[in-house]
DNA sequence: CGTTCACCGTTATGAAATAACATAACCGCT
DNA sequence: AGCGGTTATGTTATTTCATAACGGTGAACG
């Protein structure tokens, strides 16, 4: 992102470090080893990274910073590694930011959240509008695959 | 979109033709002079192709199809109209399409949509969820100042 | 009549995502 | 070990989406 706020540094400590990023990468490799499915290399650093930021990170942030010495990776590595987390739920796509985050929560549920304008913080909740729309929808005969839920504001510490 | 459903063709049929697109043209201007704004020439335009349409319009399609004759516009002339029409409540842009429809509810509303993977309908509903965004982003200290909804599915007519 | 401001046309570029094709690793099987 | 289907990656190039920047035009307002 870009429009950092200057005020309340403190709130936007969110990526995770040290002990706790290779506890969540080792739970992920786990996970996936359920699952019959591979926590490769750039999966694994993709995942590493988005864990680490303390705010939404865009796909051209991450080609950027894959490499360990600065080399940049290709696209279609990011694409990929992204198209995986996000098909096992250890990440989300934020559509009205091009940008992604790591999942913030346990097992299975509809992706909100609630997007900071400001510090550009993206607080993951979970709503329980999955049963509104379907009622909604059910109304018309639509069938729901997928919900997109994204509110834009100011957060506490951003707030005037 | 694309990927157009061969069956049911008529279930499709939401673009305005003749008298219809024209009442709602003039409607527009009329809601524009009681605000001060002006629908200019490329504004009106770009309303009047979103409004002919039959499903999400993608900027690039609106820039090829701006001239009467087949002259394509130029990227900032469509985006400046699309901006405008959004900001005035006549188009919302769908974040996960990368592609815009003319509002087709009354008064001020969160925007919301049903859009089918299949033949590529966006319906725009109004569901209740405004008050349930607020009340958990008030448990937090956030301030909502717009929402996002997308649900993705199988219109009636394109259902299994 | 001159200033002002919103709007427009135009050129160029930046940012985001994917197509297409070749290569490599993995896995279960003989 | 050797094979063959499958999955994942590497690489190049292109497409798609969106905006910056600048100068010109014309209505609005005193
Ligand atoms: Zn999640
Ligand atoms: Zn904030
Ligand atoms: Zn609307
Ligand atoms: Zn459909």
């Amino acid at each position: 992102m870009s429009t950092a706020c200057d005020h309340h540094e403190e709130h936007q400590h969110h990526g995770l470090r040290g002990a706790a990023l290779a506890a969540a990468l080792t739970s992920a490799e786990a996970r996936c080893a359920a699952t019959q499915e591979r926590l490769t290399a750039p999966r694994r650093r993709v995942l590493e990274l988005l864990l680490g930021a303390d705010a939404p990170l865009k796909a051209y942030d991450l080609i950027a910073a894959f490499g360990d010495r600065g080399e940049p990776a290709k696209p279609p590595t990011v694409y990929r590694a992204l198209e995986f987390l996000e098909r096992l739920g250890f990440a989300h796509r934020i559509e009205s930011l091009n940008a992604y985050v790591p999942c913030r929560i346990e097992g299975a549920h509809v992706a909100a959240f609630l997007i900071c304008d400001c510090c550009g913080e993206a607080a993951e909740v979970q709503p329980d509008l999955a049963a509104q729309v379907r009622a909604m929808a059910r109304a018309t005969g639509y069938e729901v695959r997928g919900v997109t839920l994204e509110a834009h504001g100011l957060c506490a510490g951003c707030r005037p």
